[in-house]
DNA sequence: GTTCCCGTTGACCGCGCGGTCAACGGCGGC
DNA sequence: GCCGCCGTTGACCGCGCGGTCAACGGGAAC
């Protein structure tokens, strides 16, 4: 056989194995859905999954894991970019709606990561705080720009983080929406808010704001 | 005996048992909170919380569909109200973020409801939607009168509430900002991304921004 | 043709779950 | 002072879960 696949078999696998596992997460959380649910979803029998995953627990860890590292991946080339800080934010968004929507595994930051056990959970909480953490620096090297308000860049970044996550919840392939429509919606309004002078033009100079 | 209590001792108990029951869904998920676990919450035993739910689904059920009658009634009186769109929403985001922290163990509308049976899964869906409903035509309503932007009131409604639903993740009681405050934030920063013309600072409102 | 290995199976285990129920006890009504 | 009732208990049940393992089979390597 030919090496035109590029990932070995083994890989391919436990990919599968996650896509599906993460969509069965999502449905009916990580204790409603069954690892014979699961395999079955993937043709196999439950016995099987146990030769690509030590248990359970680990197949949620690896969903985590995965999305995050792709969502740090995204974070990363963003900031190395020149682009203007709300022009990153925009594509940051952006790529953040449609990792969740397409990469099934990718909704994973929207599972429930309490039924991880304390050492696994320690690294799941790291990783998505080193992404909330790259969330908030583009908003303050915003605002340091005068380009973005000054706001609170803890909350606000919770904010549009939660907004984005929460699309796992609602979102479905069949509707109306392309994923790419839905990014390009939430990068819009989230950016249009932080905005310290209106888009189209003018340059209102905002006000100089320094009250408490 | 004096009516003082308003509520019988029975209703009371259903609230307690609502209230941490809510909480251990969203720590564990649905199937992740065992009923002993609930009810050595309370001090008491598994076979008591029977006198009061005929079973765990109902108490799920019950959790839904009272957070979102708090809902549902906060959208009327702001609805009923003779307040602009903008205060209109202003309003509703500052509510439910806060029956979101501190209403029933609140969170409900953020908890699972995949793991309801279909007769009651449709009751809490038509609920959430009606709920949603009303979120948009406040939207639809302010771009009616040119204070809002034109924007797909579908989607934004989405983000909004999804923005408001995710903080049951996050939301600390211990940690630095008032349920209020965070509020006060996402309203502001929510309506701010609707305006058609900026703020222009003189809505009268007694916001106090700018962190330490 | 033979060997070996890896992916796969399905029978099996113990546990903790949701849910039931007979018994009980303390308090209010009389 | 007695009765009846409601809230409460804890022993109990069957089930389906996560996880294990001996056995097996078919394709690649030689």
């Amino acid at each position: 056989m030919a090496a035109a696949g590029a990932a070995p078999r083994r890989e391919r696998m436990r990919e599968a194995i996650l896509r599906t596992a993460a969509s069965a997460f999502r449905r009916s959380g990580f204790h409603g859905a069954s690892t014979r649910e699961i395999a079955s979803a993937l043709g196999m029998t439950k016995g099987n999954l146990y030769h690509y995953f030590r248990d359970k627990e680990q197949i949620l860890f690896a969903c985590h894991d995965r999305s995050l590292d792709l969502m740090l991946r995204s974070l990363e080339e963003v900031e190395r970019s020149s682009l203007a800080p709300e022009e990153q934010l925009r594509q940051l968004i952006r790529r953040h709606v449609e990792v969740m929507i397409d990469g099934l595994g990718g909704s994973a930051m929207a599972l429930e990561f309490g039924s991880l056990s304390p050492p696994l959970l320690r690294r799941v909480i790291a990783k998505r705080d080193a992404y909330e953490a790259g969330f908030r620096r583009i908003l303050s090297r915003g605002a340091a720009r005068g380009s973005f308000r000054r706001v609170d860049p803890k909350v606000i970044a919770l904010a549009i983080l939660g907004s984005i996550n929460w699309v796992a919840r609602w979102y479905r392939l069949e509707g109306p929406m392309r994923p790419a429509e839905v990014g390009e919606a939430f990068a819009d309004y989230f950016v249009r808010g932080l905005l310290a002078s209106p888009p189209a033009e003018g340059h209102g100079r905002a006000d100089r704001r320094g009250r408490r």
